[in-house]
RNA sequence: GCCGGUGUAGCUCAGGGGUAGAGCAACUGAUUCGUAAUCAGUAGGUCGUCGGUUCAAAUCCGAUCACCGGCUCCA
């Protein structure tokens, strides 16, 4: 064996958040401004609004008569180097707010008179050079000469509404990236590039694991064979951890009879992002936009007794919101979508308990997807809310003990939670670093108020049980983009759709490939054999460019000994292995959802 | 829904009022080949949809649908 050659490693480059660097911070807000310099001086009739900076750059809304082109985008882009060049000092300048009001009138900036009524002395100028200025707090770099003509570049136009109310005047909102040198910004375009490689439409149609039909309308995902066979045996993990740990499965319709959305309050405050109801016989039907309606339904078809709690159920329940045009994304924004939902009604002082029971559950099927750094958000009374204070008490304390008890730390969003009780949402970090929020868990004093639920205590009388709602995955969909991103398409063995490709090198083999395929079919192995007769070199090629991640190469060699070499993707070539060995191998990465084969050692 | 952009073969894209183009993929044949592309041939499209202008529309105009980047919203 010989060592692999490699040249010394490159050191990485990091590239710093806005957050995570005062110095960054300043070279983004003043490249802001200098934007805005460029823009006002190429297009005098635009307005000025605010230009903040962003975790990876800057932008600045703008009131202009036209839309900016690209062209346009390049037009400033030099106009900026210009005024960098020109070495332009930024002074900060304390104003009276008359000082203030009268400049800006003199400039005919409506926008900048409003930011400044809602200003609190002492208000603050930039100036950049003496011919251009803005108000804005700070801090900037003190020359245009610290930032770096070569670091910068502007992305994108956007439309934007002033204030980001969609009542008031459609900005346009330039999109700008800065730093320090030109090496962390190539890094910075290598890293978008990157995620755009990983962009699970792409992988969706590359690898052929499902599509949106037009024909069929937008949002409503078509799951093909292979992200079919995944979505399966998603399930079939999520169904086996489930009655593990005490759920029972529910199915319930998918349409009812619209009482039961007036019955929930669905109609008064979530009827705009229902699909409309259809007339069936003398009744009206809605087609469901959540599933826990058909829970409490269930929950309250007998009478339940103290006894019997807590009584955890779930569903992979399939849901229909009507999203507006235009916002649709993929998997991760859908009209039909499958949530892991699940509903536990328990006594008051069962609620400890079952949080941790439902965190330890959320982090058993999020590490299996290689998911392992969380953010935890505990979201607690807000001002409007139902139930009384005992109860809001109770439950939070009840979140909070789990958490503590779990060792988790967590952010509290003092007044963040729903009208009808606390929440604790998780977020996941991808690969990449991106934060995704999938889990929740949500207690709800609404529902069983609103469908009068009880059980029967100990001393015969009737109490309100207490519902927790929670998903883990959140949406099957949106989680099936998520996680093919993570991965980059490039799936543990066990969740790939083909794990094994067979390749022969001659036709001669092909019997020998036909019946080592029906063995690894038996044996529960996603096998194929590629029929294609192009050469070795093409059918690696092709099982590459698929993903498959274990590649088996027969030829005269491997059928005289009852062998297949073995070319795995993660790990590269694994050499002649036996075939019972490789059925062994494959067979145990599928029961404990193993990312390689573990093959006994040559 | 709003702002901007884009819809041409399965995919990536070129063309731009007068007979629809390439590469890859597919299919057929030859080759029987050892770790990321063998060679040759064949087939494939009412140019997103509907309407208008024109002798003539894939091309110009309008509407509409979908997608892309954002805004708003959100699992």
């Amino acid at each position: 064996m010989s060592a692999p050659v490699t040249s010394p490693e490159p050191a990485p480059i990091a590239l710093p958040k806005t957050s995570e660097s005062a110095e960054l911070l300043k070279i983004r807000h003043s490249m802001s401004h200098v934007m805005a310099m460029a823009v006002q001086k190429l297009f005098p009739a635009a307005r000025v609004t605010i230009g903040p900076w962003t975790e990876n750059g800057f932008y600045y809304d703008f009131d202009n008569p036209d839309p900016f082109t690209e062209a346009d985008l390049k037009a400033i882009k030099k106009e900026m180097g210009k005024i960098i060049g020109r070495r332009l000092p930024l002074e900060r300048i304390a104003v009276t707010r008359e000082e203030a009001e009268a400049k800006i009138r003199a400039q005919n900036e409506p926008y900048k008179l409003e930011i400044l009524e809602g200003l609190q002395e002492p208000i603050t100028l930039y100036t950049l050079g003496d011919q251009w200025w803005d108000l804005c707090a700070g801090p900037h770099v003190a020359n245009t000469s610290e930032l770096n003509p070569k670091a910068f570049e502007l992305e994108s136009v956007a439309g934007a509404y002033w204030r980001g109310d969609e009542t008031k005047a459609q900005l346009q909102r330039i999109y700008g990236t800065a730093w320090e040198t030109a090496e962390q910004l190539a890094e910075y375009q290598r890293r978008k590039e990157e995620a755009l490689r990983r962009d699970h439409r792409r992988l969706g149609k590359d690898l052929d694991l499902f599509s949106i039909e037009d024909e069929a309308g937008a949002g409503l995902v078509f799951w093909h064979p292979r992200g079919a066979r995944m979505r399966l045996l998603i399930e079939d993990f999520w169904r086996q951890t489930h009655f593990a740990d005490g759920y029972e499965l529910l199915y319930t319709p998918h349409v009812a009879d619209i009482s039961l959305w007036k019955t929930s309050g669905h109609l008064d405050f979530y009827a705009e992002s229902m699909f409309g109801p259809m007339q069936v016989d003398e009744r009206e039907y809605q087609l469901r936009p959540m599933n826990c309606p058909f829970h409490v339904l269930t929950y309250a078809s007998t009478l339940r007794s103290y006894r019997e709690l807590p009584i955890r159920w779930a569903e992979l329940g399939t849901v229909y919101r009507y999203e507006r045009p235009g916002v649709m994304h993929g998997l991760m924004r859908v009209r039909g979508f499958t949530q892991d939902d699940a509903h536990v009604f328990c006594l008051p002082e069962q609620i400890g308990d079952e949080i941790l029971r439902v965190l330890n559950l959320t982090e058993t099927i999020l590490s299996t997807f290689d998911f392992k750094t969380y953010e935890i958000n505990l979201s607690t009374r807000p001002e409007k809310s139902i139930g009384d204070d005992a109860v809001w008490d109770l439950a939070t304390k009840g979140l909070i003990d789990a958490l503590d008890r779990k060792g988790w730390s967590y952010k509290i969003d003092e007044g963040g939670g729903a009208f009808y009780g606390p929440k604790i949402d998780l977020k996941i970090e991808d690969a990449i670093g991106r934060m995704w929020q999938c889990s929740t868990i949500q207690l709800d004093f609404n529902l069983p108020e609103r469908f009068d639920l009880n059980y029967v205590a100990a001393d015969g009388s009737r109490q309100r049980p207490i519902m927790i709602h929670r998903a883990i995955f959140g949406s099957l969909e949106r989680f099936f983009g998520i996680m093919t991103e993570n991965y980059a398409g490039d799936f543990p063995f066990w969740l790939a759709p083909e794990q094994v490709r067979l390749l022969p090198v001659t036709d001669e083999v092909v019997p020998y490939a036909e019946d080592l395929l029906s063995r690894l079919k038996a044996a529960g192995i996603r096998a194929s054999l590629d029929r294609s007769g192009d050469r070795l070199g093409k059918l690696i090629r092709t099982g590459e460019q698929q993903k498959i991640p274990v590649l088996a190469v027969i030829g005269a060699k491997e059928a005289e000994d009852h062998a297949v070499s073995l070319r795995s993707r993660r790990d590269g070539d694994l050499g002649s292995v036996a075939i019972n060995a490789l059925l062994e191998a494959g067979q145990e990465a599928n029961q404990t959802r193993a990312a390689r084969l573990n093959l006994p050692a040559a």
